[in-house]
This record gives C-alpha cells, structure tokens and sequence, in this order.
DNA sequence: ATATTAGTAGATCGATCTATCAAGAGCCGA
DNA sequence: TCGGCTCTTGATAGATCGATCTACTAATAT
C-alpha cells in the first residue's frame, strides 16, 4: 500500500483538478484515499489551504516533467508541440473528458479569493513557460519572442481544455494544436524548420 | 431600483464567474444584491443549479452580443478579433483581474459533476463559435476552416485568461491576441487581407 | 521493558450551506 | 373595502462543511 500522505495528495489531486477547490471536500478526499479524517490533518496541520496548495504545486511539477520529457523527445520542437496537443487530446478522452490541466479549475477559482493558492498556480505556469520558452530558444528562437509563443501556446492549450471538457469533444485541442504548431514552426529560422534548407540565416 | 430579479442575476452573474458555482453560497449573493434569501427561491424555484444555468445563459448571451459588436464595428474581420482581445485585456485590468470570462470557471468546475449546467456552458460556447464562424465565413474563409479558426481562437482567449488572471498580468491575453489575430490574416483571401481590393467578389 | 513518536480512527464542534416556510407588504381590479 | 395576486422577509430546518479533539495502535528508540 502506497504511504497515506502519497494516497491522500494522489486523490486531492484528481478531485481538486476535476471539481475544483470549494466543491470538494476534506471528507470526500479521504473516502477516496481510504484514509482517516485524522491523517489528512496530521499530514497538512494547515488544513485544506495547505492541502491544496502542496496538490497545486506536486501536479505542476509532475505536469512540468511531462511537458519536458515530450518536448525533448520528439525530434524537434515543432514536433514536440505537436505530440504534446496530440497527447492531451488522447489523455482527455481517456478519462471521459475529466482530467485535462490539473490546476486549471483552481486557478479560476481562487485567483481572485484566495491570494497563496493563485500564487501557487502562477508559480506552476511559470515553470510550465519557462520550460517552453527554454526550449523554443534553444532552437534559436530570441528570447523575448520564446516567452511570447510560449504563453500563446499554453493558453491555447488551458482554452482547449475548457472547451473539449464543455463540449465533450477534442475539437477544440486538435484545432488549437494545429495552429500553435503551425506558428512555432514559423517563428523557426528556416534553417530549422523541418529539414535543413541551405542558404538561411534566421533573422537575429 | 432595478428588479429584485434582475438584481440577482447581475450580482449572481459576477460571483459565479469569479468563485465559481460551488465557491459561491445563495447566502453571498442575496448579500451582495441587497435581497431576501426567500426572493432567490421565488424567482428560481428550482433552487442554486437554476439560479445558475440562467445565469450561465443570460451571461453568454450578453458575451454573445459584446463579440458581435466587436466584431462588426471593425473594419475587418482581423481587426475585430484584435481589438477583441484588447478589449478583453482592457476589462480584465479594470477589474483588477476579476472578471474575465463569465463562464469559464463554471465551466471547469461543473463540467464532470453536473450534466445540465455542462451542457449550459456548452451551449453558450457553442453560441459564440457559431458567432465568429459566421464572420470569418463572410470573410471569404470556408466553412471548415472558419470552425476551426473559431476553435482555436476561443481556445486561445479562454486560456489566455486563465493564465492573466493567475499571473495578474495581461501578457497572456497580449501574446495571444497577437499571434491568434496573425494567423486569421493569415487565413483570409489574399483580396481581403488589409485593405478592399478590387475587382474581388465573395464566394455566395 | 519502557518511553517516545508516528499515524489511525471517528465522535464531535461550531459554522455555513441549501432550501423551506409562514407571515406580511404592496398593488390592482371589482 | 375587499379578495386575490405578486413579491418580500427572515427565521429556521436539516445537511454538510472544515476543523479539533481524545483515544488508540504500531513502530521505533533507549
């Protein structure tokens, strides 16, 4: 049996990310986990703030680890994108359209009423864009432009996820995917694009 | 004084889509819009998930309207969907980045756990692609590809939001409003890219 | 063997939640 | 004036919320 702490931040985590912070409770977490209503208090003393915010940032670190281990292992970064949307989409589906961003639906929730979680749910979209922007940088895109398409594609991404949760369909991510890894593509220098093509220096 | 109704739609309509459903209690919004907790259940007898599915509706009607202005008041179809996103920015700020989307976190929130309030936000969605696929149409964009245009520029405005409301700042809605708007030129016949040009005539 | 700590368990607290209810206010036509 | 209707009001019910508490078990250290 996986260590209760594990167990309960495994199910806070899921039900935090599909039915957001005030509509689930510290009960229904624990039923889940199949642990005590005591445990979850001697793990997280601070109650369900702290709970919540420890599942904010354990879900963006694995999520960030996601996003790295498939941008770095497709064979470039537009590819990457791509596999990535792809990935989501499938991911999606997979759980009946409940799990797409895990701190989507608390980052709505309290960005304007509870200011520690918002700012643990930025600090996670920042290590989810500084993860792109490395990357998109390191196939020589300048810096200032990296920041700028990857804030575009991952908002096109967390959008996706909103409309393919409402509407019970991928279209949305297969759309948005195919624009944002259009637009990377041509925000490569042409010398990276897809194949070489001799003669083309990027512009800086 | 306006309607007692009317009232709680409004106030209901700004709490909902700042806390979500279940982060906000009848008890808040009969507060905030100076009316008796008896008033709200005579009005929506059908208790809180009426009171939201209206509000959801009434919401995305009074969006719906806001994108057909935008839209049509711009010279063209890609400086409508510019000026959109400033807008948005513009009142994302303005309210100190409370209110962006009036549906989306609703969306999120009841999008695995309440099946009719799902289905409101997918109507509404569904009302504002509908909305700007018909513009992009008229702008000489086929049918298919206006749908998918329409899909990925919500996607990206939705999560843009997400992101500024997270982050509190409107980088997020600038970077996308950008690229979204580069790639719907982009998208346009030749003739109709900035200015009229002559001798062109729409498809039907 | 004993002391100490870590973790489990669930009864229970006060607060808050949604929802109901009976009573009354205000208005309008007859 | 009267009856009938719409709407308002807030007390209250009953459930559930997060959180606390004591008591207990298991494991480890001394």
């Amino acid at each position: 049996m996986v260590a209760t702490r594990a167990r309960i931040l495994n199910t806070s985590s899921e039900l935090f990310g599909r039915q957001g912070y005030a509509g689930t409770g510290m009960n229904e977490i624990v039923a889940k986990a199949e642990a005590a209503l005591g445990s979850i208090y001697h793990f997280f003393p601070g109650g369900k703030d702290q709970l919540c915010e420890e599942t904010i940032r354990a879900s963006g670190r694995i999520y960030l680890e996601l996003i790295e281990a498939v941008l770095d292992e497709a064979s470039d970064i537009g590819q990457g994108v791509d596999d990535f949307f792809s990935g989501a989409a499938a991911q999606v589906v997979a759980t009946d359209f409940a799990d797409a961003c895990p701190i989507a639906t608390i980052a709505l929730e309290v960005a304007s009423t509870n200011e520690d979680l918002r700012r643990a749910t930025a600090d996670v979209f920042e290590s989810w864009l500084n993860a792109a922007s490395q990357r998109l940088e390191q196939a020589g895109i300048a810096p200032l432009q990296a920041r700028r398409l990857s804030l575009f594609a991952l908002s096109a991404l967390e959008g996706a996820f909103v409309l393919s949760r409402a509407q019970r369909n991928v279209d949305a991510i297969d759309a948005a995917g195919s624009y944002v890894t259009a637009v990377i593509r041509e925000a490569l220098p042409r010398s990276r694009r897809q194949r070489r093509e001799p003669g083309d220096e990027p512009r800086n």
